[in-house]
DNA sequence: TTGAAAGCGCTAACAG
DNA sequence: CTGTTAGCGCTTTCAA
């Protein structure tokens, strides 16, 4: 509860020189910076950042924007494993991290910019934000420095973190193309996320390079739910019995997928061999264990808050990052059972 | 940007009555605070709360203090969840979180005290740290607010809120026992947790209500880790074989202990009946699925915040929540392979 | 019902 | 090297 006013009293000098003494200036004399140094840390001071602030206009603090905040979150852990990221990445570099939830109705009422304005944080880490949100809107006409988590826009003062997606489900199709898979379905997420579209085209250009012919009703949505995508794969499989193969375009999407198959007396890898993406820890724990495609959470949490902080701190440079993906090759997926295996579609 | 002193100056009046009329207060003629609203509202107005928090003397603000923010906190999302609660409630009442990383070497130089202090927050949740982290003594010593997650101590300005650890895990030994087993090991945390006290006093009431001696050489630490968990049951199932069951005292010892006893040639549920506690996502994905003591650890977070909250409100009465637990039979506990039953010990 | 003035704790010119 | 002064944006007595 010391201020600098009482240190200043007490070592007898004036407020200004106890500010330079602690703050490391050099015009001090080193005599009289260190009596203050005893007496800040006899009269146990710490300083008030909400003071410090108030005049700096700087406040060391970065706002997190999740949306997906939520239990559901639990079964792919990625907003935790990001947060991890971005925590361990904020505290190094000595920023403090507040979390604006955008669950609560009280903060709905407010728009993105009196959020940050308010609590006058420095940057903004927005993850988990649909493209119709109508925050995303805002980020992009606010000059408050952002990052975006998987969603690529990028300006002077927005940039964005995201995994190669289109190159990851590639090469998760490749894979199922290799086994000697032709006929493989997709269960994609929603019309909402850039991911979505960018593991379709992953998809299409692996069908393309292979020669094997888009089919638009092999695709379905599945939101990116269990639930959602073991209806929709029942659906998807029921319509088209030929299908040996599927993508997921998340680990969750392919459990859904997985049971759905199953319920149809469908065996996995036997008679369906099923891909997912993101590689989340139930993935190498399901039965049977998933293949699929790794994306590293915790980093693109890191590297959004080296690249936040970069910009903040005026280092130039591009304002992206793109992370690269690796297949996992476990035992969802399997050679396509070849009673008559040609390399040609008939 | 706009400031209550450029709204004052466009409306004509005051910045005392700019405040008061931003504010709600009685003392203000209708027609000049709608005029000034609408200055405001034209201006994009919003308030400092840097600059109101520090004559205020009140931030609105929880610090959240976590010692497990880890990559690894993934396989049990205990932390994810519990700040899911937090969040919530929260976020319902006002109050933003602002995030202590204690995993950072900067910030461990600082105090608790210190941490708390600087950025003036109103009251902290302290999850994860154990009962020989320093941080525990100033907490208690310290006359912030503060509530703990798991660690049963209370005083004006502390409160707890924790499971029924010791129902809990009698439950599940109870169980074991009702399936006939009698010769049932433990494989416990560490000794830095109040909750590895907790559940070993629920094993030992199980065992004593049924007229079971408790061996200690049956009980190992497996330090809340999947790994060691594997280490010690092997250890304990090599020098006990006369062992049918095991409660572990995480869901993920459990998992790491069904690993041992399978390498060991035992079969889960027929050799070996495993019972673990927490009802984590893994638990019903795993093979076998994991008989459990379910605890909410959304709640768990939840209610943290409404009693910090309250305590921060001035609302009285007592600074604790202990919530209850329920047992989840799932495939990996089975009714002891009754050769030769008998309902006592010879 | 309104305004003037003081002050929260700090930093930053500017003199000396 | 040190002190005086002003001011960040807000709330709050105290008078008018």
């Amino acid at each position: 509860m010391a201020t600098i006013k009482d240190i200043a009293k007490h070592a007898g000098v004036s407020v200004t020189t106890v500010s330079r003494a602690l703050n490391g200036y050099s015009d001090v004399n080193e005599k009289t910076r260190e009596k203050i140094k005893a007496v800040a840390r006899e009269l146990q001071y710490s300083p008030n950042l909400l003071a410090r602030s108030l005049v700096m206009k700087k406040t060391k603090t970065i706002g997190l924007l999740v949306s997906g905040m939520r239990i559901e979150g639990s079964k792919d852990n990625f907003t935790y494993e990001v947060l991890c990221g971005i925590n361990d990445c904020a505290g190094e570099k000595g920023y403090d991290l507040i979390l604006f939830s955008t669950n609560s109705e009280q903060q709905q009422q407010k728009t993105y910019n009196q959020l940050c304005q308010e609590r006058k944080v420095d940057g903004v880490i927005l993850q988990g934000i649909k493209t119709d949100d109508p925050y995303l809107k805002e980020v992009v006409e606010s000059d408050i420095p952002c990052v975006l988590v998987d969603i690529p826009i990028e300006s002077d003062s927005v940039g964005y973190v995201t995994t190669n997606n289109k190159q990851g489900a590639k090469m998760a199709v490749d894979h199922l193309i290799e086994l000697g898979h032709r006929q493989i379905g997709m269960i994609n997420g929603h019309e909402q996320a850039f991911v979505s579209k960018q593991r379709l085209q992953g998809y299409q250009e692996a069908l393309d390079q292979a020669k094997i012919d888009y089919q638009e009703q092999y695709v379905v949505n599945g939101s990116f739910l269990e639930s959602e995508a073991e209806v929709q794969a029942e659906k998807l499989l029921h319509a088209h019995p030929e299908i040996t193969a599927v993508f997921c375009a998340s680990d969750l999407m392919a459990l859904g997928a997985m049971k759905a198959a199953r319920r149809m007396g469908k065996r996995i890898p036997d008679d369906l061999s099923v891909a997912g993406f993101d590689n989340i820890m139930l993935a190498s724990y399901s039965s049977p264990t998933l293949t699929t495609i790794a994306q590293d959470r915790y980093q693109i949490g890191f590297e959004s808050a080296i690249l936040l902080i970069d910009m903040l701190e005026g280092k130039e440079g591009t304002h992206k990052k793109v992370l690269k993906t690796s297949l996992v090759k476990r035992e969802s997926t399997k050679l396509k059972p070849t009673r008559s295996f040609s390399t040609k579609t008939t």
